[in-house]
Formats: C-alpha cells, sequence, structure tokens
DNA sequence: ACATACTATACTAATCTTATAGACTTATAG
DNA sequence: CTATAAGTCTATAAGATTAGTATAGTATGT
C-alpha cells in the first residue's frame, strides 16, 4: 500500500496538473481543494520540488507549479520520490536494491516471481503521467 | 513493499511446497534453511495455518505441511494473509476496500490508475502458486 | 512419564506514519 | 521601504506498525 503522505502528492500532483500553465497555485487552494492537512502537504511538495517535478515561487503571488508538462511525469518517478520503493522487495528493486542476505537471487523462486510481478507495475506506472491523474469532472 | 514478516511467510511456504508430501516438517528446519527467526517464523505459520493454507502435527514427529497441493495455493491469497491489501489504495482494494472520503471515486484520476495497477498485479498474483516458490536448485 | 513440538499471550524496542507548531526567508504591492 | 503574503526549515510528538523476544501452556508419540 501507498502510504497516505504519497496519496497525498499524487493527489496534489493531479490538481496542479489540472491547473497547468495557470502559473502558481497556493498551498493553500491544493489543501482546501484536496482535503490534506496544510502543513503535511508543505513538507510534501517541497519534496517534490526538492527532486525536480515541481517549482516554486515565494512571497505575494506565490505558490507551486509543475516544472515541466503534465505528461512529462510518469506516475513512477513521482512515487519513488514520496513512497520509496515500487517493488515488493528491496532484492527485486530497480532504484532501491538491496542485496538478499538469506538466499540467492538466481535460484530464489520469490525472486523470481516478484520481478515478474515488478515489470508488470512499472510497465503501467512508467507510462502514465501525471495527466492521468487530472480528475473526470476537471473543467479547465 | 511486503513487510519482512511477509518475506519470511512466503519463503516458508516456497520451502513446504518443495516438502510437500513429505510429511510434517519441523519450524525449525524450515527457519534454519530460509534463515527466518524461528520464534518470528512460528507466529507466520500460525497465522497461516488459521486462515487453513497450512495444517500442523502436534508432537513429536510433528510438524507444519500444506494444507493442500502447491498448486492449489495462489500467492494472492498468501500475500493477503500475511501482508493485508495487495492493492496501492484502501479505495481501490478488493478485499479491503475502505470508502475515500475525500474525494468520489468515479471521476478520481488517481482512483482509476490505480485500479488499472492493480488488475495488472491481481492477473499475476492470482495465476502463481506455492509452485513458483519453489527455488531453481531444489532437488527433490 | 517424558521429551518433543506446536499454541497462546504478553511484552518491548525501534522505526515509520501522520501530523502540528513556530520561527525564518523571500518577494510583491502600494 | 514597509507591510504582508507565501514558501522554507527545524523541531517535536502522538500513534501505529514492524520485527522480534520471553514465558508458559497444551497436545502427541513412544
Amino acid at each position: 500500500m501507498l502510504s497516505k503522505k504519497t496519496k497525498y502528492g499524487l493527489k496534489a500532483l493531479g490538481y496542479l496538473a489540472a491547473r497547468y500553465g495557470d502559473g502558481p497555485v497556493l498551498i493553500s487552494e491544493i489543501a482546501k481543494e484536496r482535503k490534506i492537512p496544510i502543513k503535511f502537504l508543505e513538507s510534501i511538495l517541497l519534496q517534490l520540488k526538492n527532486k525536480g517535478v515541481l517549482e516554486s515561487k515565494k512571497g505575494k503571488g506565490g505558490g507551486y507549479f509543475l516544472a515541466s508538462a503534465p505528461k512529462k511525469t510518469t506516475l513512477a518517478v513521482a512515487i519513488r520520490i514520496v513512497d520509496g520503493p515500487i517493488a515488493m522487495l528491496p532484492c527485486v528493486s530497480l532504484n532501491f536494491y538491496q542485496k538478499c542476505n538469506d538466499c540467492t537471487e538466481s535460484t530464489c523462486g520469490l525472486n523470481k516471481v516478484m520481478r515478474y510481478t515488478r515489470d508488470a507495475t512499472l510497465k503501467i506506472l512508467e507510462k502514465k503521467t501525471l495527466v492521468d491523474l487530472i480528475d473526470d469532472d476537471y473543467l479547465g
């Protein structure tokens, strides 16, 4: 399961994707519209900014906005920033790999199945982008 | 990510699948062979027994063994018992569903993507069984 | 009886999750 | 040039979960 933090992050990204091109959006607006605790949201957005997905503008008229077009950021990238590994086990993670110290990966049945599952998941999450997070009822 | 507990559980199931038909297998043997803390493993096996995946025999000559042929138990079933939901969000979980209180699921972009991802994952985990957990180097 | 082996309950330390609070910095409007 | 809006940074903390340990109990086979 994704953490609530990650869910909040994705919700916020969806909102910013829908508002892409409108200039900076207030944290408070996102928090209110998506029902996310504002202080919690602040740290999530900051994290996404530090990783280059978002940009921000300080001061009056400031806020957050996507660093690039919504279709440029995949969900795999977004999830990895906030949640960490996408794979079900460290020993099959591409970006957060950690060696199994209790088995031989080349012969491990579990490893094989989990690699297979990871590939299926990534096939989707690396194709889907922030565009796909925009709600159906959004009227821009 | 799956919890270590779940990984241990799957490892143990893989071991018992390889030993299917051999009669009861000692917890201590599984623990040693798969390098799992024995007391922790005990609770995992018990949980799998209570859910009908395993059976046990007490006393001398006792131990754990699969309740049915390895191919009869899917990984989806095993994972749900030890780890809980397979889906990435409660609002798209089939077995552990919880309503989203902050959005309308029918129009939510995130919901749609996560349902799609869940389906891809389940397509695999409901087809793969304990047979697939048997290590390549197992010589029965 | 006695050793073996699973069962049950309780406990704990560490970590992660989900926040909240407050001081600080920067930028714009007027 | 200053008041104020708005993001940034640091610290704190309750609560839940994870990963494991300890201890005593119950059933079984010889």
